[in-house]
DNA sequence: TAGTGGTCTAGACCACTAA
DNA sequence: TAGTGGTCTAGACCACTAA
């Protein structure tokens, strides 16, 4: 005979989302007490709230205190991003990673940096734009703001030789990121910085970051033409 | 005298975060052992447990048995991203949601589509095109195949009066999604659709999904001229 | 092979909130 | 206000893996 196993959370949560799945509840029902489930699968209250909780985080079911467990009757996609450093990303790939200093200058944020940052008035910050190859091919450009404030000695630092991502990512940690995409039509300057034809659709990254309310850079990441982003591979 | 709370795994949490935020823990550096931990804050170890993989799935450690914990050398932005069906991110701007059904026939899977699924071959699919409105004005243009093998029953659905999204996501749930971001240009037709113009840069979402390995749908989603996707505020 | 994280259990008490 | 999920604890045993 087979020994018979102790169930784990996974088994728990593979059994409840089989049910789900294969809509034994359906969106919006409501599924037992988790000390009902933990009796009637043989296993303690905990492990099925943890069971729970990792259907939760991945959208499938919503949980409230005494309203119970429901079946989400909107379900949602959720995806998780992870991006990493661009030299990182570039290697991953396969292919040598370059980099190009593109200019480097003390200057007052403009109108769109304030507000991406929520400031209340213009700010001297250092404004770097620099380009990451691939192969010797343009990967992302990247035009960047960084807080003096905070950062103030990345200054002293050789951004030709260290991507000003990279001294940031080890140097200056945050605690809030603002994060979103979009689809920008390039003009003749991004078109030449990214060998490609004027008016070509590419695909933008846009981060800010704080720690707590203190900003420390914002960054435009504009990618190479014909570049995706994927999610992982979720549920 | 204020009463001494309990701590919480959140209070570790925050305290951990902010050990390795001020660089008490630098990338690379190793924490000490849960117990350790726990014992010096007052707690019990599931409680230090708990607090940790919060910071895991923030990205901000890895762990490894035997290994401990340590900060990573080579943070990543994680970014997760909630999708919900069209009509309810409409409603949620607060927009008035419109539906038009553009297409309906059946065909054979073209080789992109086949290529997304990862089929041997061909199959006929039910190919369907609507166009998704915010105060009627274009908001999502979706260009989608189902599988009739999985899906069959949504041939006797009016996908006039209820999108094929919708559907879908209320009767057939899946197990696995595909899921990716890019940049697209605008030809003649879809710039019609989109009532811009030729040429315009248009953020274009990609789904796949299978319940285990049975294909369901993939769908490419154009969103209208300057839609950004944003992510959850995190970490 | 020894050390560290991963997980389960049983029980307790708390915090929300639907009814 | 009663019922349900959220969390903590102490202890046990297991599963990985660095050394």
């Amino acid at each position: 005979m087979t020994a018979p196993q102790r169930r784990s959370w996974q088994d728990i949560r593979d059994i409840l989302r089989g049910q789900i799945l294969d809509r034994s509840y359906r969106p919006g029902d409501k599924l037992p007490r988790d000390e009902d489930i933990a009796a009637a699968l043989g296993c303690a209250r905990s492990t099925v709230q943890r069971a729970m909780q990792d259907l939760v985080d991945t959208g499938l079911v919503a949980r409230k205190r005494k309203g119970g467990t429901r079946v989400r009757p909107d379900p949602v996609t959720r995806a998780t991003f992870d991006i990493a450093v661009t030299r990182v990303e570039v290697e991953a790939t396969g292919a040598t990673y370059g980099y190009e200093l593109v200019s480097q200058a003390r200057a007052r944020t403009p109108e769109a940096v304030v507000a991406r940052f929520g400031l209340k008035a213009p700010e001297e910050m250092l404004h770097v734009q620099a380009l990451h190859l691939a192969d010797a091919a343009p990967y992302v450009f990247e035009d960047r703001w960084i807080s003096l404030a905070s950062c103030g000695e990345i200054e002293a630092v050789d951004l030709s030789r260290q991507s000003a991502n990279e001294w940031l990512v080890h140097h200056k940690p945050y605690s809030r990121i603002d994060l979103r995409f979009y689809a920008l039509q390039a003009d003749e300057t991004l078109a030449r910085q990214m060998q490609t034809a004027p008016g070509a659709a590419l695909l933008v990254l846009e981060r800010t970051t704080w720690l707590e309310a203190v900003p420390i850079t914002t960054v435009r990441s504009v990618t190479r033409p014909g570049h995706q982003i994927v999610a992982q591979n979720e549920a």
